[in-house]
DNA sequence: TTAATTGTTCCATTATTGCGAACGAGAGCA
DNA sequence: TGCTCTCGTTCGCAATAATGGAACAATTAA
């Protein structure tokens, strides 16, 4: 007999518990298509029905329902030999949608692209959401190579100049926390991965107004990241300009900081006349 | 009392009608939760609970459980007055990853940048989905202004040389059945709005190979446009280079036009090899 | 003030879900 | 070749869990 109930799909509690969430663990079946997509990365672009019945925990049947659903949307859609599962255009679409629609800073763009060229760097903007910084801006430079973080990716704590800038707005005690959480992994040989080395990187930050990272995260890469400051004086975001270091004297390093962050306090300004 | 249900959610027959789409018609919840997605869009960019119900015609309550759902995910998120929701961050991660995943022809990328510095042009490339053609990639030229269609858009038919090059490599009858879909609508006092001079454009793309728009869909600038055949023959994806007018002479807007067609001749055979 | 919005919560009911079972189709193996 | 295992897909059924409707408090409009 059926007997069993493994796991109640929303991890709603037993029933009358006192909790607050009852109502809010509705929309399993939306939730669930949700979870669908959020399997899919870089790493595992294609999923098919049992394998995605496995991770999930829920029955086959559910999730073929599910996923020919989403697929009926254009959220996903099969291979070629039609046994799986790749994301589909409409995410694509949406997506790209969401990225306009969700960049406060669209009116930046201009002041990116001419600093981009400027300075022959790639220049990309990026936001805090929860811990990380999201890239929801990049102009990239054609005369060298192509950036490593594309739009849309999340960048944590200790990801380069970026990630410093991010932590220099915390306090030390979160910025413990966040490590304690995540760790500092290494990216590359100059990567700081010691904490002590981190926070007095951070310091440092929180002196000079900027953050630098030489090969920090790609060898090679020069990359300086300075903050963007909100109207009420919080982190609204972070500008990063990078380019390779080689062929950059000591002089012109110093003038690119400079540009860099008399670049990002006029935005600071600029967002304060928007507001 | 109860009795009249205004329609079934999921436009579903009765109750056992022959026909077939039982099975498929489930999952509604998520169904309705992807329509709720679908439902922003530049022109729209907030949405409030009474307004999508009122357009969906589904109760409040359901809506504002879906609601809680999508923004629980990061799919949506509440405007700072909290009364409103807009699109979330995790629509946009999950949506550039959608981008990178989907794009078929991301070893194309190199070419492109090379493509976009030698021509001092803004470069794109289009895949046919469904009946449009989607900007999966696109390279910004920092010398000009910025590019008007931005990557995910969808470009329909009539959508400059873009669009001939797609019309092209459908029969006069299939484009004929598309314009009484759609229509020829005008984006410029140059756009080609009559069925027979749009025809005619697309002969001439039939026997040179290549289209042009010169300010048919954004005065004053000028663009080239060549099929990517796939190793079956059939239109893989379009190549679209484009920069202002002014500047170009006869001769240099020649070599523009060779220089875009031969490049997606070169894709076109690395497309084969790629196979 | 009243009246009509808004977003939110509760509850009975019914539609959706979970699950077992069975199907044809491939892949791998002997 | 046939056997077996797994794949994706479909069906039916009982019961859970999502649904629509009504009522809620909080705003805004008149």
């Amino acid at each position: 007999m059926a007997a069993i109930r493994k796991k109640t799909v929303n991890d709603r509690p037993g029933t009358g518990v006192p909790a607050e969430a009852k109502d809010a663990a509705r929309s399993a079946g939306l939730r669930r298509g949700l979870q669908i997509l959020c399997l899919f990365s870089e790493a595992r672009p294609e999923w098919g029905v049992s394998e995605i019945a496995r991770e999930m925990e829920v029955h086959k049947s559910r999730i073929h329902r599910s996923l020919k659903t989403l697929e009926d949307m254009g959220f996903l859609r099969k291979t070629p030999d039609t046994r799986r599962y790749l994301m589909g255009f409409k995410t694509f679409e949406i997506g790209s949608l969401a990225g306009r629609l969700t960049n406060r800073m669209a009116w930046a763009r201009h002041d990116l692209r001419q600093l981009a060229r400027r300075l022959k760097a790639t220049v990309s903007l990026r936001l805090v959401v929860d811990d990380d910084l999201l890239v929801v801006d990049m102009i990239e430079s054609l005369d060298h190579l192509p950036a490593h973080m594309p739009q849309g990716a999340r960048v944590p704590l200790n990801y380069g100049a970026g990630g410093q800038v991010l932590a220099a707005s915390l306090t030390d005690e979160a910025i413990r926390s966040l490590i304690r959480k995540h760790g500092l992994p290494r990216y590359t040989a100059k990567s700081l991965t010691q904490e002590v080395d981190f926070l007095s990187a951070v310091r440092r930050v929180r002196r000079e107004g900027y953050a630098v990272s030489d090969g920090e995260t790609i060898p090679g890469s020069f990359s300086v990241a300075a903050p963007i400051v909100a109207p009420e004086g919080t982190l609204a975001a972070v500008l990063v300009v990078s380019r390779p270091l080689d062929g950059l004297s000591r002089s012109a390093i110093k003038a690119f900081a400079a540009s860099t962050v008399e670049a990002a306090h006029q935005l600071s300004r600029r967002a304060i006349e928007a507001a």
